[in-house]
DNA sequence: CTGAAAGCGCTAACAT
DNA sequence: ATGTTAGCGCTTTCAG
């Protein structure tokens, strides 16, 4: 990278000069045409670019906004990702530029690859999301030397936001009890991620201590789109008798496995009933409406920065909820138990 | 903002040794524990936060890539955020961290009040999402100071990555004149978005020019949302007799629309046709599904990137697609016309 | 084991 | 109208 100082040899100019022109300061400094004609063609000669850092560090004005990374994997769902923005944007520290956001794409399980984060040469703190089991064993191994919140995701050493995933789970077990269900089935996103898997847990754990069965059968597997839920519903259709009810692990599997179902005439709620997870912005247009686990992503996204600033700065007393509620939203594809 | 020397200061130590502590190299120097204790002590009473641009300045070994800012509004709905960044970080320039990513939000038709954006001291270019008429009014009076790309609105001295928003509408319009219907409708979001009104423009004025009536009380306007496509569409229905087919400017808006309808016992696509916009993630799950102008967004950004480093750095010869077609995605709500 | 000093690329104040 | 120079805050030799 070539600078000022090629410019200003380039040009027969000083530095001085060269900063002054390329700064849109001619005027003021009352700099000869021809001379500011000579100093911008050596920087497109040059292939002139300025170096950022150094300017701020320079301006100093802004340098003091603390710059914070969020690393997210390209590979995961639009919708979330856009929810999950929109929180952060929503957060205080965001609208008064209290921060800068550096958005640092990188692949599930490789971010052990991302040497950004473990130099801290690029940013005051990290908000990771989407961590894979791999990528919290290597978390769990490193010494990050800067402060890190884990989005969705706990692991010892880490500061966390998220919900209790395993509640989430027990709860839908608990409402298919109540509504007097036997056999309920699940339908789990194929990812490698401790969300799905305590939610799954929590919700087959109950299950059976309550008495209902999730039969072998009625534990579909796929991928995590509406097309996977298309085909595990389908699957589950095609096959032995259909379980009562149906948990299906994300909203957008559960938006295929309806179609599914209705292609096939089995009627929801009347023979399936179904909750979903997320509650997505689609979940209250489908046929019929899903009722689902809504999910505070908004919310969480702008605790995660919240708490992320504090660690960089513990002179800010926010007060941060760490762990978040999850609720049940009832539409029609599983209505709402009155007498529960 | 205390530094390295205030921390040096009370420690009681030298600024280079302050620097190796905090940076973990007290190992290979060999620095007494003690004398480490001290000087994270001081760092933590002076709520020590170091400074990224200095500390990039100096470490130049990735003080060569471009820094680049999305300017977005955070009122805009998720889904696009998530599938423009998606885009993005698909871009080959993303992969290879040959650009820093930085996210700016904005407030819609505030886009002035963004003096980064006229200081250029944070970042060598920008994307600008979302402009309003008003935001790209005020860029057509302001001379930034650093490359700019605009993503699908045009502005005399700005380069943009689009769709020809007006051609997209005649499409739709001479789809509904081979299918050989003659009154048709349309739902516009309620929004100042060049984008939206020129495929309205497009729509009506081939819908006229090819015969068709797109009569007064067929021309909904509402809110940006599913609900204000539903509302829409339950105005549309509890009036005069129904148009043959309805063009919604975007699928949010259809997805709602389509749910007024079957609640009303209207048919699509029997009674009336429907075609939405963007192609969104959900509009094959719609019931029925959702025929749609597919909207190719991440293959837009990611040409808006790259467009943006080619002019940052014309070093770069990149072959950037600056106006991308669209085309008609067939599904239920208006099947394909096999003779067109 | 620690201190002193140079310099990253740039801007701005001050000279000329 | 242009040149000179002093740092911005930090890391990194190099001397002790």
């Amino acid at each position: 990278m070539s600078g000022i100082r090629d410019i200003a040899k380039l040009a027969n100019v000083s530095n001085g000069t060269v900063s002054a022109v390329l700064n849109g300061k001619g005027d003021a400094l009352r700099i000869a045409a021809a001379t500011r004609e000579r100093v911008w063609e050596a920087a497109r000669a040059l292939n002139y670019r300025p170096n950022i850092p150094a300017r701020r560090l320079r301006t100093a004005d802004d340098t003091g906004v603390p710059v914070v990374a969020l690393f997210w994997t390209w590979d995961t769902r639009s919708s979330l990702m856009g929810r999950f923005l929109k929180g952060i944007q929503s957060s205080p520290l965001c609208q008064e530029n209290g921060v800068e956001l550096l958005i640092q794409p990188y692949a599930s399980s490789c971010l052990g690859k991302e040497l950004s984060l473990l130099r801290g040469t690029r940013f005051n703190g990290a908000i990771i999301a989407n961590a894979t089991e791999l990528d919290l064993a290597y978390l769990s191994q490193v010494n990050l030397p800067l402060p890190v919140v884990l989005y969705q995701r706990s692991q010892e050493g880490y500061r966390s936001i998220q919900v209790d995933h395993y509640a989430s789970g027990c709860e839908v077990a608990e409402l298919f009890h109540a509504k007097g269900f036997r056999q309920v089935g699940l339908i789990t996103p194929h990812v490698s991620s401790q969300a799905i898997q305590l939610r799954q847990e929590g919700f087959v754990e109950t299950a059976e201590r309550l008495g209902m069965l999730v039969a072998g059968e009625h534990r579909l597997l796929d991928a995590f789109s509406e097309q996977g839920g298309y085909e595990a519903a389908a699957r589950l259709s095609s096959g032995p008798p259909l379980p009562e009810a149906l948990f299906v692990l994300c909203d957008q599997m559960a938006i295929g496995a309806l179609t599914a179902f209705r292609e096939r005439g089995i009627e929801v709620p009347g023979q399936i009933q179904v909750v979903g997870y997320d509650d997505s912005e689609g979940a209250a247009f489908t046929v019929p409406s899903l009722t689902s686990v809504h999910l505070p992503v908004e919310r969480m996204a702008a605790a995660a920065i919240g708490l992320l600033a504090k660690l960089i700065d513990p002179g800010r007393e926010l007060a941060v909820i760490e762990t978040f509620a999850t609720h049940i939203v009832y539409r029609n594809s599983c209505p709402e138990v009155k007498n529960l």
